[in-house]
DNA sequence: GCCAACGTTGGC
DNA sequence: GCCAACGTTGGC
């Protein structure tokens, strides 16, 4: 049973194109609990990923990526050198996960904000519901199949 | 660049 | 364990 997720980069930190040129990619970075927990628990080989581009204008889905690796700590909490440190990290209790993924296919459209907002069959997504700023969120598979049309795939 | 909506921290 | 202060996210 495949599940769907979304899941935001801002393009200037990591784009679908270096995801593309990378093959693969670990998550890391992560520093939100809930998002943490849906990366440990519930992110599963074969799951379905929205790639997202937040922090542009407009922001927008790229592509579509899968998860090839399951939850495992986050070693850039342990790296003083990573902007992403934390102290609280060792390698006993390494305290953020992250997950890896691949890209599957390119959006042939981007699918923008904007453009999701207005369609009234993606109305109760997570990522459209006021004050959502998960960087990692569930997608119905319904708002799945809808984004993946909109973005010209089939 | 602004700021609303959240999440986290830390004093009490 | 409450909650005010502060920091971050991310659309606009």
């Amino acid at each position: 049973m495949v599940a769907y997720w979304l899941m935001k980069s801002e393009p200037h930190v990591y784009p679908w194109e270096q995801l593309v040129e990378d093959g693969e990619t670990h998550w890391d970075g992560v520093r939100n609990y809930q998002a943490r927990n849906i990366m440990r628990d519930d992110m599963k080989i074969g799951d379905l990923v929205l790639f997202y581009h937040s922090n542009t204008k407009p922001p927008h889905v790229a592509g579509i990526a899968r998860v090839c690796r399951e939850g495992y700590a986050d070693f850039t909490a342990q790296d003083p050198e990573s902007n992403y440190f934390d102290a609280k990290a060792t390698p006993e209790n390494p305290r953020w996960m992250m997950v890896d993924i691949e890209p599957v296919e390119a959006m042939v459209e981007i699918v923008t904000l904007p453009d999701m907002r207005e369609n009234p069959r993606l109305e109760g997504m997570p990522l459209l519901a006021k004050g959502s700023r998960l960087s990692v969120q569930p997608v119905p598979a319904e708002y799945f199949d809808e984004v993946r049309k909109m973005g010209g795939l089939e």
